[in-house]
DNA sequence: AATAATTTTTAGATTAGTCTAAAAATTAAA
DNA sequence: TTTAATTTTTAGACTAATCTAAAAATTATT
């Protein structure tokens, strides 16, 4: 089903969204991205993704062959990131001009980033004072799709050796956010990987060049942050 | 295509444009409304028309029996409230909070009147400050679906020496409104009604004491207004 | 290299919404 | 009141998006 037919450059919502999966995939996963893994991540089945697969590459939005995978065309990435800039707009705007709580806005989002209009887009933009992150902490692509803000990973990602900075959570309990208060671990703060322990992926870490901790692989799947440079 | 199917409340995009274009025609034409009637409305055919009725009787939206006309189940009118509802506060906030000009907010907002979410809808109706008209001079529905200002009437409807308020349009294309801004009538302007002319229903009219014109019947016919007095 | 396991694709069916063309019912006119 | 005109409904077909089950291709394992 099209909202907007008359227009020849639409996709419908499901097609966006496919989009803005492979985006993400690509972005955590790598740069090939395989049928199972967007099933997976679009919550439906490997024959429903084949098909869409077909769709999308005849419109020069991703390019794929059959059994080696799928990357998006500049054409597919820019339709995708544009998804993702009205997502995170949107949220912006839920949360300081709402008052939506942090995690009450996702669900309202997904239905948002999908209304079609560039002058609403810039507007809102302007409205919100052009954020450059949103609520949760991620980076607010600018009209021209650029993200001028490196989008962090989960702490359990990174390497032996690496230094990086705090940037955020995934879970916001108050729990949580108590243990990391606990443990000198804040917005902000430098985290240099000493050692990955293999047998269960736990970390010996510097919390900014002063106290060393360990930290669980659960706890460090719910830490986002950047590499430092 | 259902945008949230976890949800047995939910109708689709198409079942609420159908709910909305029959509780529009209801407010127009009177209490049943006809199969081509709703096809003219929707730009869509008679054979399609029927199909929907049939899936909204189904669901209990509408009272259809074959042949004999639609009218609005409680269930399917407060349906349709609630998508107008969301329609004029969103074209609200177009106006207000992004500068849209009151022509330019129709299409973007048939797009918004179909996002789910009373958290949304409530938080929005707060944050304009509850409007009870909207940019066209529409009443906005409350949360409950009640109307509380009264409806206007055609300006074709009213007699030689009435003397209205210009509060609203039906047709809401960028054309006609260019059309009335260029005859210099406004929302709130007086339209003093001269005269009649019999053979084709056309006005000579006086707008805010100022500069007299005249108005087609086709014109009068869009345009809403109530009696001054 | 041959076999087993896994992943991916095809084949065929389903549903919502749409269409055209033809049939049936209603309304208007002679 | 029978015929003509109009309106409405059915019948059958199409597309986008989905599904299950089976076939084909790829990858992993003896």
């Amino acid at each position: 089903m099209y909202i907007c037919s008359k227009f020849s450059t639409m996709q419908s919502f499901t097609e966006e969204n496919y989009l803005k999966a492979i985006y993400k995939l690509i972005e955590q996963e790598g740069d090939v991205i395989t049928t199972n893994a967007i099933a997976e991540k679009m919550r439906t089945k490997a024959a429903s993704v084949t098909d869409m697969l077909k769709r999308l590459a005849d419109k020069k939005l991703i390019h794929y062959k059959k059994y080696q995978g799928v990357t998006l065309t500049s054409k597919g990435e820019k339709i995708a990131l544009s998804i993702i800039r009205k997502h995170r707009l949107w949220e912006m705007f839920l949360v300081e001009k709402l008052h939506f709580k942090w995690d009450e806005v996702h669900e309202v989002a997904e239905q948002l980033e999908h209304i079609n209009s560039d002058k609403l887009v810039e507007q809102l933009d302007k409205f919100l004072s052009y954020p450059k992150i949103d609520p949760h902490g991620d980076p607010i692509p600018d009209a021209k799709g650029k993200l001028t803000i490196p989008k962090s990973n989960l702490l359990s990602k990174f390497n032996k050796h690496d230094v990086c900075i705090m940037t955020g959570v995934v879970d916001h309990s108050s729990g949580f956010l108590q243990y990391l208060d606990k443990a000198g671990i804040a917005l902000g703060c430098e985290i240099k990987i000493k050692d990955v322990v293999e047998f269960d992926r736990s970390l010996r870490v510097v919390i900014n060049k002063e106290h060393t901790i360990f930290i669980s692989n659960d706890v460090a799947k719910n830490i986002l942050a950047i590499l430092k440079k």
